[in-house]
DNA sequence: CGCATTGGAGAGTGCCGATATCCAATATTG
DNA sequence: CAATATTGGATATCGGCACTCTCCAATGCG
């Protein structure tokens, strides 16, 4: 299939799919002349996905990249590639920041530190500091409850990894990582509504 | 205080402060002369308030205008802040798309449909769309239980509402919703590393 | 044979958050 | 009171990002 059904076939214009190419995000077509390569149903799969990390994921091109690579790239255990996964996608916190509240945070819940990745204690970090500046106090216990609640969540989520292959636990891990948290949000939205239906609407049942 | 001082109290840059004036971000100072501004503590205040939601939110500045504006505007009942501030943040899925799908789990869960709100049923649809299109496929029940640990979160949130003045209920309502998705996310990331190092480290304790 | 299409590369676009520049009016200092 | 610095305010400019357009020689295709 040339350049432009394979942008017919997946909706995106010709003009992004030769920056997607420029980017890396999809390979070459195979060369079959010097104006003429040949793109496959690979290549429109993984348009889906490209278009699925960045609109539905929210990633910027360069997160994308990173994540695709790991999909891509060749994994001895299982561990490692969540760290990788996460530390792909978020951005680095500053250097020189401090995690100490963080840090004591993942002690007190017993949830075992990870010594290389500062990047999700980092985002913990910054959340925190965010609610603080609001002024915003997070009621005594929240906290842990949404920790408690976290983990339940983690650990449904890691009880479904597959073991057949790594890569396909790869797969779920990284994808799982990015694109269920728009999904988290917007339940959580939801579900807010019908429980402050529930406790202030004038058609609640009772109460 | 003068704009340079408000400057430095804050650590925000001039140019900058004068950008969030002309925004409507920051209300303007009072005018003493033709060249002199005075602020208060409030506008101090209002910085913190509008870093926290620009780089902790991560919300666009006419996202956190939009905030800011619920935070200002007298409400009668707590129960329609919710949709506004919600409706606020979210991009206004797009009109004519398909809400069938969310709008069946919402039913399904029993969590009460909103009326004039589709924005969420649409972050919702789209954050499915998304895993569809990447080819990942949510394990069966994996969908409900997000569904009802967000539940369970929600209603923990919702009671926490303080109900002695309905500004109070609003402010925890709108800060609540934006800046708490960064924490939960950090926290499930945290939470996943937890989870992954339990299952498949060398060092864990047993299995 | 001749017109349309292609791959490829570079330049251009539009948006956004933030800075920089200018200006006359004022504050401050000597 | 004169010289210098600062301010508020309006306008212009910047840098990054995700695209999108333009151009070209080489090629396919009718």
């Amino acid at each position: 299939m040339r350049i432009s059904q394979l942008s017919e076939k997946s909706g995106v214009p010709v003009a992004t799919i030769k920056y997607y190419l420029r980017e890396g995000l999809l390979h070459d077509g195979v060369l079959t002349s010097a104006t003429q390569a040949h793109y496959g149903e690979e290549h429109v799969e993984r348009l889906r996905l490209v278009r699925a990390l960045l609109d539905s994921g929210g990633l910027s091109v360069a997160g994308a990249r990173a994540v695709i690579e790991q999909l891509e790239t060749p994994h001895r255990h299982v561990a490692e590639v969540l760290g990788i996964a996460q530390s792909s996608v978020t951005p680095d916190a500053a250097s020189g920041i401090e995690l100490d509240r963080a840090a004591g945070l993942v002690a007190r819940w017993g949830w075992g530190s990870d010594p290389g990745d500062t990047a999700s204690l980092g985002a913990l970090e910054h959340a925190l500091a965010g609610l603080d500046a609001a002024g915003f106090d997070l009621p005594e216990g929240v906290l842990d409850q949404y920790a408690a609640h976290m983990a339940a969540i983690a650990a449904e989520e890691v009880a479904e990894i597959p073991t057949e292959s790594v890569d396909a636990a790869v797969r779920y891990v990284v994808l799982g990582t990015v694109l269920v948290e728009p999904l988290l949000l917007a339940l959580r939205r939801l579900a807010q509504q019908d429980a402050s239906g529930r406790r202030f609407d004038y058609r609640g049942p009772d109460c």
